[in-house]
DNA sequence: GCCGTTTTCGGCCCGACTGTTTTCAGTCG
């Protein structure tokens, strides 16, 4: 069993046992021990069978929780879950999720009227059972019904480039508020997640109400879900919240970095607070003894510098690294854009792209790099007419014409995006591979194979001496398709070994490897990563900006960037080339 | 269930808003 399948199963667990009103601190537990696995950079198996260590040490894993991750290892499954499952059903479960509910008022739904889906809780709403619980009305089984409506839409987050879509028209709206004078979108959107759930829009205005209401004129608002006095949420879309709150201009710092979260981040910079007899909420820094002055609150800064710690991130907020980071005093210094020299991953006309190679090339310069690979796709690919090897070096004899052209300004290397073939081995012949300068493996085809043929598939592509990297490693597309069985160590091993450089394909529905892999790859292998576009068009040359959120979420720096090298400077990185 | 420069018990981050309550529990982030 893999971390990720032990980190569900204590996801699970929490969710039951908050159902079933267990104590919730216990409950935290659960979550803090999944979340402490999915953040290992090594299987848990492996730490159980090392002798010299202990599972235990790791934070959040107590004498418990290893004696279960010791079972599910062994055997597969847990007792206890398989047990709470019979008592509340996947279908009883989903009652909870539904906007509105949460797992206290779902489970007395269940036992009291013997609720036991969705379709059940539907009619018994429509059928006016529910208003007549203790602690229920009108108002709850009205909610109750809205929340079925949207429940369906709101289980998908959105992909950070699309939540930074609603973003864009959202600032353009509220830009023209005279009341607002101070504006920060936070939440998840600012930490550069993947997906996002809502948005989370912090302002200073003056008169709060002015900004709300500027806010519920937003012409795409379906409804306001709520609003108080300085706080307000509205849905857009299907199901896509926005919350806004209004703070003074002297809690905008603490308000922000309150809201910007992660509340895993905060729980251990507030507790950090409270170590040293400091309290610190949305509105400021206090003193336990004098909870009436702010010590700090207008700036993030302030705030972190309060508890001793300096400015984090936003994008490494998720209680992973970036305490021990601030603890060893090395400055944070995260991979930027302009840091990027180099796009090694794009297609042109001759197979599925938009524009030529000396199209692409202009663009790439127009953008600041100094080099590009062509990586088309190889035969196997026929629905985007892949090349043969003939093809192919009609193409490099193109790249040689145009070298001239664009010398001293841009290096044009002649690449490839070269299929791992089903039944193994690469879709282009080695003596084809080794007049390439850069050779990019990947896997598009058979992806629903067993874990050991797709591992061995990609292991084959790493020994090939002529393979310069491995591309989006996992085949993931976020919301669309998850990424295939993989021993993703066994590939970070003989990465390592025979220094073939792993890609961050940096379109926005890709974003793979994702950037818990990134981290462990990069920081426990020592493996350069390549960020690259993946570009099918000049625009899609763009999308590197979303390559390098995630990169930075991954905790990279410029010297762990294969490409914020000159391509003269990577060479030495690659085995091809020692 | 975890954890310990307040150590093996007794804590565990903090507040807004809502609905159904007469002082607060539940939900959400």
């Amino acid at each position: 069993m893999d971390n990720q399948s032990i980190a569900e199963v204590f996801e699970q667990m929490a969710e039951l046992l908050e159902f079933k009103g267990e104590n919730p601190f216990r409950i935290r537990a659960y979550h803090n021990g999944a979340k402490a696995i999915l953040d290992l950079d090594e299987p848990v198996a492996q730490i159980l069978e090392d002798p010299s260590r202990k599972l235990s040490d790791v934070p959040g894993i107590g004498k418990t929780l290893v004696d279960k991750i010791t079972v599910l290892v062994a055997t597969g499954s847990l007792p206890q879950l398989l047990e709470l499952q019979e008592q509340f059903p996947a279908s009883v479960l989903a009652m909870a999720r539904v906007p509105g509910l949460g797992a206290k008022k779902a489970a007395r739904l269940h036992q009291e009227l013997g609720i036991d889906n969705l379709a059940e809780l539907k009619t018994a709403c429509e059928t006016d059972q529910v208003s007549g619980l203790k602690g229920f009305g009108k108002k709850s089984q009205q909610t109750i019904l809205d929340g079925l409506a949207i429940a369906q839409a709101a289980a998908q987050r959105k992909k950070w480039v699309n939540a930074d879509g609603w973003v864009a028209r959202l600032r353009s709206h509220l830009s023209s508020c005279d009341a607002i004078e101070r504006m920060e979108f936070a939440g998840s959107y600012r930490r550069g997640r993947e997906t996002c759930g809502d948005l989370d829009i912090l302002v200073v205005a003056d008169p709060a109400a002015a900004a709300m209401d500027h806010l519920e004129a937003f012409p795409p608002r379906k409804e306001t879900i709520l609003r108080g006095d300085t706080k307000i949420s509205i849905r857009v879309d299907e199901a896509f919240q926005v919350d806004m709150r209004v703070v003074a201009a002297d809690q905008f710092g603490a308000a922000l970095q309150y809201f910007t979260g992660s509340q895993a981040h905060n729980v251990r910079v507030r507790s950090m607070a409270k170590a040293q007899g400091l309290k610190v909420n949305e509105y400021g820094v206090f003193r336990e003894d004098d909870p009436e002055h702010s010590i700090a609150g207008g700036e993030e800064q302030e705030v972190y510098a309060a508890i001793g710690l300096p400015w984090v991130p936003p994008e490494l907020r998720e209680d992973r690294l970036e305490f021990d980071w601030a603890k060893s005093g090395d400055p944070f210094d995260l991979i930027e854009l302009k840091d990027i020299c180099s796009d090694l991953h794009m297609h042109t006309t001759a197979t599925d792209g938009e524009a030529t190679i000396g199209d692409m090339a202009d663009a790439a310069i127009a953008r600041g790099l100094t080099a590009i690979a062509i990586t088309d796709h190889s035969q196997r690919v026929a629905m985007a007419r892949g090349l043969d090897p003939q093809r192919l070096r009609e193409q490099w004899a193109r790249i040689d014409q145009l070298r001239p052209q664009y010398e001293g300004r841009l290096t044009i290397l002649k690449g490839i995006e070269c299929d791992i073939l089903e039944g193994g081995g690469m879709d282009l012949p080695d003596d084809v591979l080794a007049e390439a300068d850069w050779v990019l493996a990947s896997v598009h085809y058979g992806q629903r194979q067993s874990r050991e043929q797709i591992t061995d598939r990609i292991l084959g592509a790493i020994a090939n001496p002529h393979v310069t990297a491995i591309a989006h490693p996992t085949g993931r597309l976020i919301n669309r398709r998850e990424a295939y069985q993989v021993d993703i160590d066994a590939v970070f091993q003989a990465a390592a070994e025979t220094s073939t450089l792993l890609e961050l394909n940096a379109n926005p529905s890709r974003l793979d490897l994702h950037e818990v892999h990134c981290q462990t790859a990069s920081r426990r292998y020592n493996i350069p990563i390549v960020i690259n576009t993946d570009a099918h068009s000049i625009d899609g040359l763009d999308v590197m900006q979303y390559g390098i959120l995630q990169a930075r979420r991954a905790g990279l720096q410029k010297q762990h960037v294969a490409n914020a090298r000159s391509w003269d400077a990577m060479k030495p990185l690659m085995g091809k080339y020692r």
